[in-house]
RNA sequence: GCCGAAAUAGCUCAGUCGGUAGAGCACUUCACUCGUAAUGAAGGGGUCGAGGGUUCGAGUCCCUUUUUCGGCUCCA
């Protein structure tokens, strides 16, 4: 008889079995047990233990878990007393402090599984454990991690496993996991000639022409866009004396994440992590009045931010980085429809690759600075903003999460294994322009001080780029693929003609390449296919004769001599437009 | 920074018990002039991430180090 709510607690039932395990073979008084909640693809649990797990001990920890289901033992419920909990877990340093945290008047509870081991517990649980032999798991990995998520704590072992209610959802997500490996970005990049990295400069991209042609489609396009709202470009040194660095307050809160540069005894410069202080001594260089707000100067210089090892990811987490960034000086008044204007370009910018996105709201911190009334009016504009635009469920909330500066909304994406980044945000910010004494003469000739909005849409255009190439595993919409057509003369003779074409699609800034050797035309089909070209035209003889091409579609579609002039305003049209998909029906090319 | 894994030709990878490095693709040359995802033949290409150690001898064993990857966010 299987528990009710089965499919809401048998991964947590199964992590207990996975401290039972543990303890078995390592012995009760050697294992400190921490926590064990289920996640969204099993569980994990973390131990202190006397040596380290590593993948050899997998299987043997995997059989004894199997051996102790097969004992099909009771789960058993017991309320007791806070003396009691502290009693029964004696000698166990993280249960003991979850029990002196648990709030007065809170239920405390035990679940036995067997009469040998037991677990501090809030359940719910399967009845037997028998319930689970016909679940499906897999230990996935092991990972240090610390007490509390916080590194001045107890480094503990982490062991995740993956667990399904069947071998067939599993065996799902083990195929899951390996179609993510064909979509990640940081093998699909260097295989597609888009980047690479170096060892001598970690985190920090090589941008080859293929992808630098991508990184600058997406900034033209940016240009387009924020010129016509008014926005306007700058650009600013990429370091700085340190005492710019002193009075923006990063010299003292956030000197670990910049590269630093000794000039002389006397002298440091630091490479800037962003791009706010230096827009700040542009705006500070002449007086400024109500009628120029709100005034947007926009950059993308590139930035630099230290990361502890460990953390760099391909392009999703870069030391070196350029941000769609602008920053605008607004008054008090002009808050909700700025930030309104900019959630209008962010609609705009995921909508034309079809991304969706989720926005997150962080509030007032505790350690907040600043005028209340204006925090809490900002707040109020931020979530009616929000609640029109996407809906009370559209968005989550972070109460107490926004930076001491001011409330944020952050724009988040998944990668290929579902990780969450954050990718646009927007950010009021009350405190800079105070740091930096910034002014403008109001209607009535007295000076106030503005409100600075930090906010960009792509985000990092690496981390950006890096999220397209897992969404649309390399093969890019036509208007931003490095190379939109691939040109493949059949034979020497054909050359003529596949120069002509080139012409055709060049003169229409149609971004082509032909493949003049003297190789096989199979041989050049099929390079232009590794780079996921969207169309390869093969020219030969009929082609030459009625001035068409015959198309080889990405995904493995053929359209046999299609006029030539028609082709070339497809791609033109697709261009101008943006198009997400890829023109493929005969009825649209004739 | 912490735990684990990894690094061999441009790429993907093999290399057994420690005996002096190999395949496929790519590249070069020659032949083939070809109608839709691998034409044939030959050839070049390596300080085995770096430094140190053990050994008669190290890609292989030990130590250090660099870089990369998975995790360190899901809360009894």
């Amino acid at each position: 008889m299987k528990t009710e709510n089965f499919s809401e607690c048998y991964r947590h039932s199964m992590a207990h079995i996975l401290a039972k395990a543990v303890v078995e073979i390592f012995g009760k008084e050697n294992v400190q047990l921490a926590i064990g909640p289920q996640i969204s693809e099993g569980f994990y649990y973390d131990f202190l233990l006397p040596r380290t797990v590593t993948p050899d001990d997998f299987e043997m920890i995997e059989s004894k878990m199997r051996e102790i289901l097969k004992r099909k033992e009771d789960f058993r419920y017991v309320e007791v007393s806070r003396e009691q909990a502290l009693e029964e877990f004696k000698g166990q340093q993280f249960k003991e402090e979850l029990i002196e945290e648990l709030p007065e008047g809170e239920t405390i509870s035990i679940y036995y599984t067997g009469d040998d081991f037991k677990d501090l517990c809030r359940g719910p649980h399967v009845s037997n454990s028998a319930e689970l032999l016909s679940c499906a798991f897999k230990i996935k990995s092991v990972s240090a991690a610390y007490w509390k998520g916080d590194e001045h704590n107890a480094v503990l072992q982490r062991i995740y496993v993956f667990a399904f209610e069947t071998k067939e959802e599993l065996k799902a997500h083990l195929k899951f996991l390996q179609e993510a490996k064909e979509r990640d970005h940081k093998i699909l990049g260097p295989q597609l000639d888009l980047f690479f990295m170096d060892p001598t400069a970690p985190g920090m991209p090589y941008w080859l022409p293929k992808g630098w042609k991508l990184f600058n489609t997406l900034l033209d396009f940016w240009r387009e866009e924020h010129e016509k709202r008014g926005y306007q470009e700058i650009s600013s040194p990429l370091i700085n004396h340190n005492s710019l660095w002193i009075t923006s307050g990063h010299w003292d809160h956030y000197r670990d994440g910049m590269f630093t540069i000794p000039v002389d005894e006397n002298n440091t410069y630091g490479v800037k992590p962003m791009n706010c202080p230096n827009s700040i001594v542009v705006y500070k260089r002449t007086n400024r009045s109500y009628r120029e707000l709100p005034l947007r100067l926009s950059d993308c210089d590139v930035l630099h931010r230290k990361e502890k090892s460990g953390e760099l990811n391909g392009l999703l987490r870069v030391q070196m980085f350029r941000q769609d960034d602008s920053h605008n000086f607004i008054t008090e008044d002009q808050i909700y429809d700025e930030v309104n204007a900019i959630l209008d370009i962010a609609d705009l910018f995921y909508g034309i690759f079809g991304l969706t996105y989720r926005p997150e709201l962080s509030t007032r911190p505790e350690d907040f600075m600043g005028d209340i009334n204006l925090w809490n009016k900002a707040e109020e504009n931020l979530r009616d903003i929000l609640n029109k635009r996407y809906g009370e469920d559209g968005y989550d909330v972070n109460e107490g999460d926004g930076a001491f500066y001011g409330p944020k909304i952050d724009i988040m994406m998944k990668d290929a294994l579902n990780r969450q980044w954050q990718m646009g945000t927007i950010q009021l910010d009350f405190q800079l322009p105070r740091n930096f004494d910034i002014t403008y003469a109001d209607k009535d000739g007295t000076e106030k001080v503005p409100v600075i909005i930090h906010r960009v849409i792509y985000g990092s255009i690496e981390r950006f780029i890096g999220i397209l190439i897992e969404n649309f595993k390399g093969a890019f919409p036509f208007w931003i693929s490095p190379v939109q057509v691939g040109i493949v003369p059949i034979r020497e003779e054909h050359s003529e003609y596949a120069k002509e074409v080139m012409e055709a699609l060049q003169k229409k800034r149609i971004r082509c390449e032909a493949d003049f050797s003297e190789n096989h035309m199979n041989k050049k089909i099929k390079a232009f296919r590794n780079y996921k070209i969207p169309y390869v035209l093969v020219l030969g003889n009929e082609e030459a004769e009625h001035k068409t091409v015959s198309i080889n579609i990405r995904g493995g579609k053929q359209l046999k001599n299609v006029p030539l002039e028609q082709f070339v305003k497809v791609c033109s049209k697709m261009n101008e437009e943006r198009t997400l998909q890829l023109v493929e029906s005969e009825e649209q090319m004739k």
